[in-house]
DNA sequence: AAATCGGGGGG
DNA sequence: CCCCCAGATTT
């Protein structure tokens, strides 16, 4: 392994940070010792999801919930709402599940091993929220420094542990939250994944893939499970606005309401999963509205939406929190109330 | 170590 | 179309 000076590379990066670091709002109040109910939001909510996405949910989250203790006195679907369309909704069920328990102790934890403690935050989030609250000296370990460091030291394989332990390393001890921060900013703006700029970059001198002449080249693409493709249908009782919804039990997007739906079994037909589902439901399946497709990453959803007839409660749509899936499925009815779409 | 969990931005 | 995103949890 290469040894980096660090004293003069975290001071580069550090001036850059300071002149050209991103403003954002959850990085409001005195550097290691931010709000730690806003920055722990913040890193909940931009687990795997891109800060320019982040910012709009983070507002309307934090009007809606100023406070763990309004967090933690509001019904979870009331969270899942605010939550809706963001994806991996187990980060919204885990953060009402932490706020109770934050609020019952009647403190945020004063540590990297209490934040590490709470549902839904692991090694990444502990160091941030450690740094960032607290100014503990605990490196982040998140896409943008596996890619910034894999680049600085000319690692195409980079391992957690590898990266962690550089990470650690290079970590400022005298300004760790900035220094965490720094990275993140330096690898969403500067190092990017396809197009990095490495004229203006602070660590250019030391970077060996900016020297290899192919900096993209490092770290190689991860391997990924190859997409599925599933079918299911749905049936729409009621209309648009005022539907028959079910809860979504298990890991797939548990805890979202949605039309009642079945997976088809191999070799089935629509019609024949229709007919499952009806059963199900005490339902006289209808006509064929239509098919959605959605893309989630490791599957590709064919849905096939029906119409059906049932004595089963209806609820308004637009209060319920549902996936996009379902928000496409429901768009096949056309809105059809007098005058809104005149002949 | 590998699989699973959403949805969208950007080349 | 493909890769990636302020990862965590379960297997």
């Amino acid at each position: 392994m290469i040894a980096l000076p660090p004293e003069p590379l975290r001071a580069a990066l550090l001036a850059w940070f300071d002149r050209a670091g991103r403003d954002l709002p959850w990085r409001r109040g005195p550097e290691g010792g931010r709000d730690p109910y806003r920055a722990w939001v913040a890193e909940i909510l931009l687990q795997q999801t891109q800060v320019a996405r982040g910012l709009g949910y983070y507002e309307r989250f934090l009007a809606a919930f100023p406070t763990v203790q309004a967090l933690a006195a509001a019904p979870l679907e009331d969270v899942l709402k605010a939550w809706e369309g963001c994806g991996y909704y187990a980060r919204a069920r885990n953060l009402h599940r932490a706020a109770a328990q934050v609020a019952a102790q009647g403190a945020f934890p004063g540590s990297y091993e209490g934040w590490l403690a709470l549902p839904g935050v692991g090694p990444y989030t502990a160091a941030a929220l450690s740094s960032f609250t607290l100014g503990a000296p605990h490196a982040v370990n998140d896409g943008n420094v596996r890619r910034v460091l894999a680049r600085l030291y000319g690692e195409r394989a980079p391992s957690p542990a590898w990266v962690q332990a550089r990470a650690d390393a290079l970590l400022d001890p005298a300004r760790p939250g900035a220094w965490n921060e720094a990275v993140m900013d330096l690898g969403a703006t500067v190092c990017t994944p396809k197009a990095p700029r490495c004229a203006p970059c602070p660590l250019a001198q030391w970077c060996a893939a900016r020297a290899s002449g192919e900096p993209t080249a490092y770290p190689a693409p991860k391997v990924r499970a190859p997409v599925q493709a599933v079918q299911a249908v749905a049936a729409l009782i009621g209309s648009r606005e005022r539907a028959h919804l079910e809860r979504r039990e298990g890991t797939l997007l548990g805890g979202l309401m949605g039309l009642p739906a079945e997976a088809l079994l191999a070799g089935e037909s629509p019609e024949a999963a229709l007919a499952r589902l009806c059963a199900r439901l005490g339902a006289t399946p209808g006509p064929l509205l239509g098919q959605v497709r959605h893309g989630m990453t490791h599957r590709q959803v064919t849905l096939h939406v029906y119409r059906a007839q049932a004595e089963l409660p209806l609820q308004p749509v637009a209060q319920a929190a549902l996936a996009r899936l379902d928000q496409k499925a429901l768009a096949l009815e056309a809105a059809r109330q007098e005058g809104l779409f005149p002949a």
